[in-house]
DNA sequence: TAACTGTTTGAATGATCATTCAAGTTAATT
DNA sequence: AATTAACTTGAATGATCATTCAAACAGTTA
């Protein structure tokens, strides 16, 4: 079938479920022919290399997050009321069993300093979802309130994500989460 | 220099620091075998395999930070007192070049589904932390509060060793601690 | 229909991986 | 002094790693 390429959305989204769940490293060349259903030489003409492949799985997560997130936030009043169900979402991921933390803090935690230009890929991507709580926040807040208030959120997503990961306590994460972000407009009903 | 055994404690320093920085799947025993000076027989006699040595180097670096945290939680008369300089020697070490998040953080996030004990193994050290956290509270707070505080701490500290990792930004940092948990005995000074 | 161009194919490459084990070494025991 | 026991040595093993590339293929163009 040659002349007809290859789907290259189904094959990010099998490189990305690939990566996420087992880590760059553990991702061996292999596995990712496997999944994606590429033969080697396909992926390394459309990729370039492993690092290539890697690269755009992460854009594709982390566009599909912005997105996601932005839809969201459009969807509410204030960043204040809309991120009691986004984190709400975040904890019912947690509480899934196959939950695979946040394809972007798992890599930005599994790369070395040795490997500088991917760390600062992931950093960069981490860094624009800040900065799209930190815009939300200014319709309502001072700049330094609402820039300590994104901080905020990022501590608390970044602590669902790890907490999540090896204890399935939904009540215990609900509770933290209105202990540590009071000033967030929780539904009434607890 | 047979029958001298080596000296254990500096051969899991080597190899903690190694799993540390690089990951458990990106630390070969090629450099397992450079870093601690060990030859490969020898370190398959004492640790079984690559799995075994690297559960060691958590323990060794769990049981270090766990004395550590509990000399600390000594100091001070309440938890609440001892936390906002717990918390404040995290940022300082998030802020440093070489800084490498925690290594259970790291190792937590890293091992996947099918690494089921070795997941297991990190999960019991954190599990630990946090335990030693909620006694700690539990002197002066019903069980419940301590229990949410408690999280409340772990989802700071989880989010402390990821935000650090990409951003060495030490007020906003700070300001988001002082956000989040507003209830500990934080220094008059700031 | 013949030549061309962009894509796929998959076996091959050499490097590196975790692990093994027979041989060597040294201290303790007899 | 001879033997035994405990440990170290490091080359070797086979598996798996990321990557390459010549050949096959199928659309497009002339």
């Amino acid at each position: 079938m040659a002349r007809v390429r290859f789907d290259k959305e189904k094959v990010l989204e099998s490189a990305t479920n690939a990566f996420w769940h087992l880590g760059y490293t553990a991702t061996s060349m292999q596995t990712l022919v496997e999944l994606t259903g590429l033969k080697p030489g396909s992926i390394y003409l459309a990729f370039g290399n492993k690092e290539g492949l890697f690269k755009e799985s992460l854009d594709y997560y982390a566009q599909q997050s912005l997105d996601n997130l932005e839809a969201t936030l459009d969807k509410y009043q204030s960043a204040e009321e809309a991120l009691p169900h986004i984190l709400m979402t975040f904890v019912e991921e947690s509480c899934q069993s196959e939950y695979c933390s946040c394809f972007l803090v798992k890599s930005q935690l599994e790369l070395s300093e040795q490997q500088t230009e991917l760390k600062d890929h992931v950093s960069q991507r981490l860094r624009k979802v800040e900065s799209l709580y930190f815009a939300s926040f200014l319709k309502n807040n001072t700049e330094n309130v609402a820039k300590a208030k994104a901080a905020s959120i990022m501590l608390h997503i970044f602590g669902v994500r790890v907490y999540g990961y090896h204890s399935h306590s939904k009540d215990q994460l609900i509770d933290a989460l209105h202990l540590g972000l009071p000033w967030l407009s929780w539904p009434i009903n607890h």
